[in-house]
DNA sequence: CCCGGAATCT
DNA sequence: AGATTCCGGG
């Protein structure tokens, strides 16, 4: 409280009154600010927000294999990283000790030989947040879960950040610069939503393929296992079945209360997957091209929020599995309990998918102007500039109360360092390699995995880019994780 | 660099 | 609980 760091400024959404803490992340992984206790960021949300930046490229990317990423300067995310904490002297030797923390947790570990270089567990970080996904409805998360033969090991059974990425996709052409620290600017505007609702007609404001969430038709326990803060619920019946969708309003399937997104500096600003088909030009943050963000985001307008009705192709026709698996929601229990899912493949729904594959392969990165703004790039700058700075937004700690430390300063410019460290990979991200992890490194398909008839090849609604086609990425990646698996045998 | 224990803080 | 801070050790 004492420390009025811009990160709090960016936690405390504009609540609607609508809103109501049953979408939230577990406790564990992140503490609403109504919440008790630490309300902060977590750290592998921040970590998780940079890599999913572009302007943060320079300094952390993904980078390897699935889910891996290496932090290319470490003091700047260790600087970033203290002044979201106001922490001033944060380093990167602290910092990664609170990473190793996580290997308990397998929310990461350790890409053993390489510098800097950490894996998430993405199949942890999805059950985080969907705590109820049966991993052996998903074809992504099942070819991950496959990975390590089931074998409970504590390594990776990653779910691919491309699959994760699929529920919450970096915006392809995030390069318009949303601050970490800039919540509000970029608020897709009606037009943008629009244009998605017309982009895809189920969504249309004429048949909004959407039902209230459990915690809206009522009250209900607050249990983290119903906690989704990141916008998508995947186990709301709107989400993945093009039937029983009670209609909403017009104009009503963004409602910005109806999934505000707590992580407001954090993956809330995760866009809309289908934002990523709006023609350039259109989107309500394009003025930012290369402003290199936004200076304050407080547009008063909502936040980029992700409301994910996943595409309905990849989804089940029917309802049932997900009728089936919500009644026993009450019944799961949180936080690591849901590990169990991970190999408790078995039986469990068949072929929901995760409504993933929206074919961001194939978008370019369309970051349009300017290039990316890594703020590695100041690197270049002399360290005693604290202007080099302004240009993060991120650096004013005036904000920070300096009661924790008596020093108030934090180490402003750091010295940029450009030959310093070794930076990976700075050729290779022309554009969307920046964006996705990296899947060129994976074989050719191989063989279709065999629980791909498991998968619906539902054929996409005509006005569907081909690009957007979820049987064809659906199966596509599955046949992408499928032979990575084999080739890991 | 990386690791993890321990004390401490919030 | 989730860091932060410190630190000895590899």
């Amino acid at each position: 409280m004492d420390c009025n760091c811009v990160s709090d400024l960016l936690l405390t959404p504009p609540v609607p009154a609508l809103w109501t803490p049953g979408f939230a992340f577990p406790d564990w992984a992140y503490k609403p600010e109504s919440s008790p206790g630490s309300r902060q960021i977590q750290l592998w949300h921040f970590i998780l927000e940079l890599l999913q930046k572009e302007e943060y490229q320079g300094v952390i990317a993904w980078q390897g294999d699935y889910g891996e990423f290496v932090i290319k300067d470490p003091d700047e995310v260790a600087r970033l990283w203290g002044i979201r904490k106001c922490k001033p002297h944060m380093n990167y030797d602290k910092l990664s000790r609170a990473l190793r923390y996580y290997y308990n947790k397998r929310i990461l570990h350790k890409t053993k030989g390489k510098r800097f270089t950490y894996k998430f567990n993405f199949s942890k970080v999805v059950l985080v947040n969907y705590p109820l996904l049966d991993m052996a409805s998903s074809p992504f998360l099942l070819a991950q879960n496959h990975f390590n033969g089931g074998a409970a090991t504590p390594d990776c059974s990653p779910v691919t950040p491309e699959a994760l990425q699929s529920l919450f996709p970096r915006l392809p052409d995030s390069g318009r610069g949303t601050s970490l620290f800039d919540r509000g600017a970029g608020a897709p505007g009606p037009e943008g939503d629009k244009l998605r609702l017309d982009t895809f007609p189920f969504l249309g404001s004429g048949t909004p393929c959407y039902s209230k969430p459990p915690s809206m038709l009522g009250p209900y326990p607050r249990n983290p296992a119903f906690d989704y803060s990141w916008g998508f619920n995947p186990y709301l019946p709107g989400a993945f079945s093009l039937n029983n969708c009670p209609k909403l309003p017009p104009g009503s399937l963004y409602p910005s209360h109806f999934y505000p997104n707590p992580l407001q500096s954090g993956l809330s600003q995760l866009p809309h997957p289908f934002s990523s088909l709006l023609p350039p030009g259109d989107t309500a943050g394009a003025e930012r091209g290369q402003s290199g963000g936004t200076t304050n985001g407080s547009a008063g307008s909502q936040p980029p929020r992700l409301c994910i009705p996943p595409y309905p192709g990849s989804l089940l026709q029917g309802r049932t599995e997900l009728g089936n698996l919500v009644p026993g929601l009450g019944e799961r229990e949180r936080g690591e309990a849901n590990n169990n899912v991970l190999g408790s493949g078995g039986g469990g729904g068949i072929g929901m998918g995760l409504g993933l594959g929206l074919g961001l392969g194939g978008l370019g990165l369309g970051t349009g102007g300017g290039g990316r703004q890594s703020p590695s790039d100041r690197r270049g700058g002399v360290k005693q500039d604290p202007e080099s700075d302004s240009e993060l937004e991120i650096t004013d700690l005036s904000d920070c109360s300096s009661e924790n430390e008596n020093e108030p300063d934090f180490p402003l410019a750091k010295e940029p360092r450009l030959g310093g460290r070794p930076h990976v990979l700075e050729a290779k991200t022309g554009g969307l390699a920046g964006t996705l992890p990296p899947l060129s490194s994976l074989p050719p398909p191989v063989s279709p995995h065999p629980l791909k008839s498991l998968v619906p090849l539902t054929p996409p609604p005509p006005s569907l880019p081909p690009s957007l086609s979820p049987s064809l990425t659906l199966v596509d990646r599955h046949r992408e994780t499928d032979s990575l698996k084999l080739a890991h045998s």
